[in-house]
DNA sequence: AAGCTGAACTACAACGTTTTCGTAAATAAA
DNA sequence: TTTATTTACGAAAACGTTGTAGTTCAGCTT
């Protein structure tokens, strides 16, 4: 592969490899015409330092993992675009792993990520994830952890989340004002810290409002996309079908969508639907679709921006502090 | 970071670092019930290869980076998908590059990637991109490319693509057949090998049913969201106004929607719309919209199996061999 | 003139693996 | 019995960079 070293330029200008390694540093204790001359070269031949030669001994990769459960979402794909956008101004490299939900694969994932191949993790966690036993290995392997979205409560470390639970009673309480009196709310994995304070939010919403809570209006959606799609019909179909919606993450939305289409149910006339989501096409669905939209661009600058000041321990960052964004609801047709 | 290393394992077995080095690699040389020994006190003590000093030792880092101009795009995320998922069955690890349309990022990124840090590179080139100079480079420090639907004709490397010539001309063909006779085309930077073909498709389409071509059909739409959106509008406000529009990418389909809302203008009554797009929601719009839809996941995996193949040099790989996968009509309300 | 200072460099070890080249002992072949 | 081969291991040299600890020599002080 690339093969000009310190070795060459060193021999090509008769100096050491240790003067010539200094020099491109710009240290001082070269002299200016020197490190001139070693700059000219360098340039010349396009000199690149081998990166895996300088983490080994510096015990730094300047590179860290990203690990989420998708990327076609356009959540997770605008984080990405946050961390990489930090990433390059620190000079970082971005590792990609997708877990696809599979909380097998995130172990497996985590297991590599001990190798020292990174200086720092991101991660949100799988649906499937409970045990994080592997999260808590990594970090007896002193590598720093992030979380966004996804968080793990029971792990100290930064988390960069927005206000579920107030998001969740917002878009329950949006819908009961719309004039909904049976909101279902479709949630995946109740493992998730999201899920949950969603769901208290949805609860509490309902309290507030005196609407009484029928454990039947909450679907637990944590299978495949066609079982997802038949308990979403199921619940459209039957006798006390829900005049309300509340999806608690875009794909559970855009099934609701479907379903309406096939059994010819108007929203917002029939049901009212409301859901997490950050599809730029929102506004444009028939019916435009009210949304909780987070700021997945913004989260994932900040959770970078987090785990480098942690790495570059500019300040002594508290272990567990909590970053929270604002989601924010986009009232369309869907609800009106 | 990671602390036990060979040498710990070695002296707590009271063997030298090479045999316990040769029986985690299962080597022949060394003896059933060493190994055994090796093996169990790895798994005990967690232990996990330095990656850098072995990418440092064997000049191969199990790594491969992915180039993209965006990731917020289904197209490009479905892609990184395939990618990894073939990456993770071969054990290799997928650092992403974001360039955002910017040939300036793109360049950084390529001059970056010949230290050594990747095995091999999967690109997709950037709008802006007319010189290509920095890839060359990188071809000739020997750093294999493969290239996937935004290819680079003039250089001799794997591409996988779609079929865009063809694509173009069926879009062209269906929207005729469906009553068009004034038909735009929107595309993106001509300096792009598929916005030409897409764009053939699209004047031979034309040709083939006897329409004539007009320049003024074809809006070039290379800046960013505003500008697009105003040439757009001033497009769809013109005394010769279309009666069909042809997107060349997904952006452009969406913004047309944003524009006919505004204006008033019917979709299909006034005018019908097709794009090429990868939007799962493409069948919720209002209208719902007629779409190509590229094989962006399985793109992404060919592009990764014939990158693993040439590194793993277990098959001679034509130097310039384009896989072609097509892409699919979707007819749907937009173009009714 | 001897000793000191500092500027500008060099030598060498280290980072953790892998690999080449040995070599001692055990076994087989002559 | 002697020689050849095999088995099972070890020593040491890489890989390319960086950090520590010198070294050299000019210029200065006393």
């Amino acid at each position: 592969m690339n093969t000009v070293n310190l070795k060459q330029l060193a021999k090509e200008l008769n100096l050491s490899v240790s003067t010539v390694s200094r020099a491109l540093r710009d240290s001082w204790e070269i002299s200016t015409p020197t490190k001139q001359r070693v700059f000219d070269l360098a340039k010349k031949m396009n000199f690149q330092p081998n990166p895996y030669a300088s983490s080994l001994r510096k015990h730094r990769s300047r590179t860290i993992a990203v690990v989420i459960p998708e990327v076609a979402n356009n959540f997770f794909a605008l984080a990405i675009k946050g961390i990489e956008t930090i990433a390059r101004e620190k000079g970082y490299h971005v590792l990609i792993y997708l877990t696809n939900e599979d909380c097998g694969e995130e172990v497996s994932v985590a297991a590599n990520l001990q190798s020292g191949r990174v200086d720092g993790v991101i991660l949100s966690l799988s649906e499937q994830t409970r045990d994080v036993r592997h999260l808590l290995e990594l970090q007896q392997r002193n590598v720093p952890l992030v979380f966004f979205d996804r968080v793990c409560d029971s792990i100290e470390a930064p988390k960069v989340v927005t206000n579920d639970y107030e998001s969740g009673f917002v878009a329950t309480e949006h819908l009961i004002k719309a004039g909904c009196r049976r909101i279902a709310h479709l949630t995946i994995s109740m493992d998730l810290s999201i899920s949950h304070k969603r769901m208290k939010g949805y609860t509490d919403g309902l309290l507030r409002y005196d609407l009484p809570f029928d454990e039947e209006m909450v679907i637990h959606c944590e299978d495949d996309e066609e079982s997802i799609y038949r308990k979403i019909r199921a619940l459209l179909s039957s006798e006390k079908r829900p005049d309300g919606i509340f999806a608690s993450v875009e794909k559970l939305a855009v099934q609701v969508y479907h379903v309406c289409r096939e059994l010819g149910l108007d929203i917002p006339k029939d049901v009212k639907v409301l859901g997490f989501s950050n599809l730029v096409t929102a506004s444009l669905l028939n019916p435009a679709l009210t949304t909780i939209s987070q700021p997945a661009y913004e989260m994932g600058k900040e959770a970078a921006t987090i785990l480098f000041r942690r790495l570059e321990k500019k300040y002594i960052v508290v272990p567990d502090d909590r970053v929270i964004l604002p989601a924010r609801l986009e009232v369309r047709s869907s609800t009106i």
